[in-house]
Formats: structure tokens, C-alpha cells, sequence
DNA sequence: CGGGATCCTGCCCGATACTG
DNA sequence: CAGTATCGGGCAGGATCCCG
């Protein structure tokens, strides 16, 4: 009996496709680098190193978890350095490795896309919601 | 009384920048371009116009909700066109705007990015791992 | 063929409290 | 100062069924 349901094929196909994509570079690092704050971070430390507590002021919406959490992560896939000096109190320095100073065009690109047709994508929906 | 404690002071703060960011073009089109399907769907019609079911075939674990909830997001922002062709049974047809068109190039400097760097950052990841 | 409507679940992330 | 631990709500998104 060569009988597979459609919906065992379709199950099949999904499972080899997710696969593929479990495998794609692109697809990995695209959730890395457009996760809510990754962007916020690593520009934050576009100019040099800093304290924990600088890039929370300069990332002033992010909660104390989230941007640990990041931090760690960015450090885990080796964008980031993290420095502890045991001073009184301690003192952690983040800083961008060379992987994570060459995200900062990828950065640049999609703010410049984002800035040239921000003004169109807004009409766009608007007549879209209007339309609707 | 001038007093205002720190935790209202920081609300303050937060509301005021929530405010910037929900102002600020890239982060809310880095939103846009990063969710889990935009980039496959938009890369699916990177050589022209194609059927809901082609790119249904194209994008294979996609579901068919997301599928058509990022597909209307999508021509509602412009970035492609829904075209009905009321023949039976219906045939629709997405295609790329020239806004969407220039998101291509985008989409590969990420894409670049990744292919440089995934394999310094998987062997990072291995590292750390194995370190803690 | 190309959807819409509904239900349901995981996990993302914020709030809060405690530590070295 | 720079974290860790825990709890809980919200919502993205998958499964399923129905429709013109």
C-alpha cells in the first residue's frame, strides 16, 4: 500500500522544510539581529565600550531582565565582550567585537530603507485603513 | 512639593521614550521587515509575480493564517500588490512594489552578514556553552 | 482556489523582590 | 552597581473547520 494521506505528505514536507530552515544562516541570524532589542543595543555600543548602567540609559525603555538577557545572548554568539572589574563597586564593560561592528552597515541599511519610504509606508496604510 | 520619586521619575522616562521609539522610522519598519515571514515571502517574489498557492509552496511551513495575515500586512504597507482575477476559481496574485523591490537589497546585506559570520558564531555559542 | 473565523497554547517579556 | 529569581498576563501564531 503506497497510500500517504495529503496530510501526511504536507506533515512530511513541513518537517523537512522547518529543517531547512533550522539549517539556514540567514534565517538563524535574522531572528538575532531583529529580535525587540538587539538593534537598540549594539548601537547604543556603536562608539565604544560601556557600563551596563550607560547602555540601560541609553536603551531607557528596556527592563533590567530584558536587557541582561540580551546582553548575554549578543555575548553567547560572540557580538559582544563582556568585562568585569572587581572594583567597589564591580564594574562591567560591554564592547563590540569585530563581528558586531560589521552588523553596524547591516544597521545602517535598514535604517536608510526605513527612513526613505517610512513616509510612503504611512500613507500606504493609511489609505489602506480608510479603503477598509 | 517638588517631590517626585525615582519610580515616577522613571515611568516618566519610559513613557517618553516609548513615545520616541513608536516615532522612530527604523524601529518600527525593523519590526516590519523582521517578523518570523516577511523576508521569505518578500524574498518568494524577489523574480516576480506569483500565485497565493506558489508562494504557499514556496514558503512550505508556513501556515495558512500567517500566510495571509503577512501577506495583507505586507500590501498594506505598500510593499506589495494583491491583484483578483475573478476567473473561476479565483486566482490572486502577489507582486513586489517598487518599495518592496528595494528592500531586496536589504534583505542580502543581512543575508551577506550571516553567511560571513555563522560560522564564527556557532562555534562562539559552542564555546560558551561548554564554558559554563 | 484563496481565503475567513474561532479556539487554544506556548513563551515573551514586564513587574517585583532579593543578592554580593 | 550589576545582576538573579519568580510570577503572571498578553499575544503571536498553529490547528481546525467553514465559505464563495
Amino acid at each position: 500500500m503506497p497510500t500517504m494521506t495529503a496530510a501526511e505528505r504536507r506533515d512530511e514536507a513541513r518537517e523537512a522544510y522547518d529543517a531547512f530552515l533550522a539549517a539556514c544562516p540567514s534565517h538563524q541570524l535574522l531572528g538575532r539581529i531583529s529580535d525587540k532589542w538587539t538593534a537598540l543595543i549594539v548601537t547604543s555600543l556603536a562608539d565604544g565600550p560601556r557600563r551596563y548602567g550607560e547602555v540601560a540609559r541609553t536603551v531607557a525603555s528596556i527592563s533590567q531582565k530584558m536587557l541582561t538577557q540580551t546582553l548575554r545572548s549578543l555575548e553567547r554568539d560572540g557580538i559582544i565582550t563582556r568585562t568585569v572589574t572587581p572594583e567597589v563597586p564591580v564594574r562591567v564593560d560591554y564592547e563590540l567585537t569585530e563581528t558586531g561592528r560589521e552588523l553596524l552597515p547591516v544597521l545602517r541599511a535598514i535604517k536608510d530603507w526605513a527612513e526613505t519610504h517610512i513616509e510612503g509606508i504611512m500613507a500606504s496604510r493609511e489609505a489602506y485603513d480608510r479603503r477598509s
